[in-house]
RNA sequence: GCGCCCGUAGCUCAGUGGAUAGAGCAGCUGCCUUCUAAGCAGUGGGUCGCAGGUUCGAGUCCUGCCGGGCGCGCCA
């Protein structure tokens, strides 16, 4: 029986209590369900009864008295307490425990996956860094964390497009074709421009391309550089996100929104809901009538559209592509562009609240290991992967709360040492992996897990490990709600901590010339089942599940 | 000055209004002739920044203050 089963049970026992006549209150739409951090407490716990308290006129305890009384006869379950003001506790019987083993083992690598999300087409668009520099600690946040996030979304149904907006125009660019151009000429980079390796790398490869370049008048030639340099410095991008196991479905070129006119509709379209003035030459938006703190240029007295003009205008691009929910993420050095976007898509007449996302992530930096003297914050995404790996490295950025500004210690996310979390979990996996191997060449046969007596999983770390199981669907759900998938990791090293405490507890295989004892084909069952889930879990992460360590 | 985020064990951090606030690491004490000791058990460690408020109940919600991070362009 699972968490959800058991909720759907408590509406049931709800309903009886009201049919009887006990209750008169209208049946809620669900029952929170929760694992008392007290064994004591029973193997479930719900708070149904203090909430329904106040709708029903009567106190906490009475209501949960009519709530067991019904509950009590539901199969499965084996006792049900009423406790402290009012919480249900409920203990299930051993085989509608152990029936969770079966459920795992035959979802496999769907379990975990639910409908919570169904019907909802979202697009997630993040990292879109600037095509002028290669990707660096902040960007590899957002690029394991956005990553993980669409695997969540997808996990819980719903239709996911991941995009990064290739910013591929405007006055950056420009700076970075003439710091290209420069460097070509063996000149000095302008000192608004781009520094680094990389600016030399990449004028060099766009030379050896086009041999002639050189020559070219000085206008033709800087707009080699800033097509050809762009290129380039994209594929340097996709390559580091390539390594790093993060893929795209759409790669967005903002040079499209002007191309298209569709910069233009959408001042249009402003325009015409009357939010939209002129003054000094420029057109503005008044974005104050929608709690911005001042009103906002979106075209420049030059004609040029601002930045946030052609965002508006991707928005609706991407409304118009059909999608009901736009998520971007952000970091905490663009929040102050998250009041603005919202009072621009009041301004087409629409309500952010509905369509409009914007998480934004804390910052993040790194200390330690030998890239450290490179100034913390300028690592890049390759420095990363060479420092810890890409488990170690996208594990360490989703490991925490976006809210929390992160500080990288490399030199433990490099250790293959317990310090190191992405290791324990690991463990854990490639620990049952082997157990699982032994168990095959020593020509255990586990039969199917149908068969299996799963009610003898009834020792406390066995129905731990159960526990911790049934709430895997749970904690994926709220993840993916909350746009938090740190939950996952956090879930996985409880999961990998309870593993190890019924390892150490429960002896699976014969030793010597044992007899395979009643408990191995289940306890192998039950390992299967968390291999599953740590599988399910460290997949939804974007981190490897190794068979061997 | 205004806005967003953070403040929880020595350190790094979890904690979707519920019961005695948790984990990992670090410290100390134990546990490997047989399934991976990259593990486990035990132990110490807390004014949940401070002060009010909301309610059956607040680390969690509200207000104010203190400390830290990040923003506040016709830059992106």
């Amino acid at each position: 029986m699972t968490p959800a089963d058991l909720a759907a049970a408590v509406l049931e026992a709800v309903r009886g209590a009201v049919e009887t006549g006990e209750l008169h209150i209208d049946v809620p739409a669900e029952a929170v369900i929760e694992r008392p951090k007290s064994r004591e407490h029973g193997d479930y716990a719900t708070n149904i009864a203090l909430r329904l308290a106040k709708p029903a006129g009567r106190p906490p305890r009475d209501v949960a008295e009519a709530i067991a009384t019904q509950l009590r006869r539901c199969a499965g379950v084996a006792a049900v307490d009423v406790a402290g003001p009012g919480f249900l506790n409920i203990t299930l019987d051993g085989a509608a425990q152990g029936a969770l083993v079966e459920t795992i083992v035959a979802a496999g690598s769907s379990y975990g996956h639910t409908t919570a999300l169904a019907g909802q087409k979202i697009n997630l668009e993040f990292v879109s860094a600037n095509p002028t520099g290669d990707l660096h600690l902040a960007h590899v946040r957002w690029a394991a964390v956005g990553d993980a996030m669409a695997r969540l979304l997808q996990a819980s149904a719903a239709d996911v497009t991941t995009e990064y907006y290739f910013n591929d125009a405007g006055s950056q660019i420009d700076r970075f074709a003439a710091s290209l151009y420069a460097v070509a000429r063996g000149e000095q980079v302008p000192e608004d421009g781009y520094h680094g390796e990389y600016v030399a790398a990449v004028a060099e490869q766009v030379v050896a391309d086009h041999p002639g370049v050189l020559e070219q008048p000085g206008e033709d030639a800087l707009e080699v550089f800033r097509v050809h340099g762009i290129e380039r410095m994209f594929g340097r991008i996709r390559s580091s996100l390539d390594q790093f196991g993060v893929h795209f479905d759409v790669y967005f070129n903002e040079r499209d929104l002007h191309r298209l006119g569709r910069i233009e509709e959408t001042v249009e379209r402003l325009r015409a809901h009357g939010h939209v003035y002129e003054s000094e030459g420029a057109v503005w938006l008044r974005t104050t009538d929608f709690g911005d703190d001042k009103d906002r240029v979106i075209v420049r007295s030059d004609g040029r559209p601002t930045y946030f003009c052609a965002d508006l205008a991707y928005y609706v691009d991407k409304r118009d592509r059909g999608f009901d929910r736009i998520v971007i993420i952000l970091g905490a050095d663009h929040h102050g562009y998250v009041p603005r976007m919202r009072a621009l898509v009041r301004g087409l007449g629409e309500d952010p609240d509905q369509t409009l996302e914007i998480p934004i992530g804390q910052m993040v930096s790194a200390r330690g290991g030998r890239l450290s003297r490179r100034a913390g914050n300028v690592l890049s995404l390759d420095d990363l992967i060479e420092a810890v790996g890409v488990d170690a490295g996208r594990y360490a950025m989703v490991r925490s709360s976006m809210d929390s500004a992160i500080d990288i210690d490399l030199d433990l996310w490099a250790s293959r040492t317990s310090e190191n979390p992405v290791f324990y979990v690991q463990y854990a996996h490639a620990r049952i992996a082997s157990l699982l191997r032994n168990a095959a060449e020593s020509s255990i046969d586990r039969g199917a897990v149908a068969d299996a007596d799963l009610s003898r999983l009834s020792s406390e770390r066995e129905t731990d490990l159960l526990g911790t199981l049934g709430e895997f669907p749970g904690v994926v759900t709220a993840a993916a709600e909350l746009r938090a998938p740190h939950r996952i990791a956090r879930y996985l090293e409880e999961l990998s901590g309870t593993y190890h405490r019924f390892y150490d507890d429960c002896r699976i295989l014969p030793r010597g010339d044992e007899e395979l004892s009643p408990e191995a084909v289940p306890r192998l069952w039950l390992c299967e089942a968390t291999r599953l889930v740590l599988a399910n879990g460290l997949g939804l992460l974007g981190v490897s599940a190794p068979d061997r360590m």
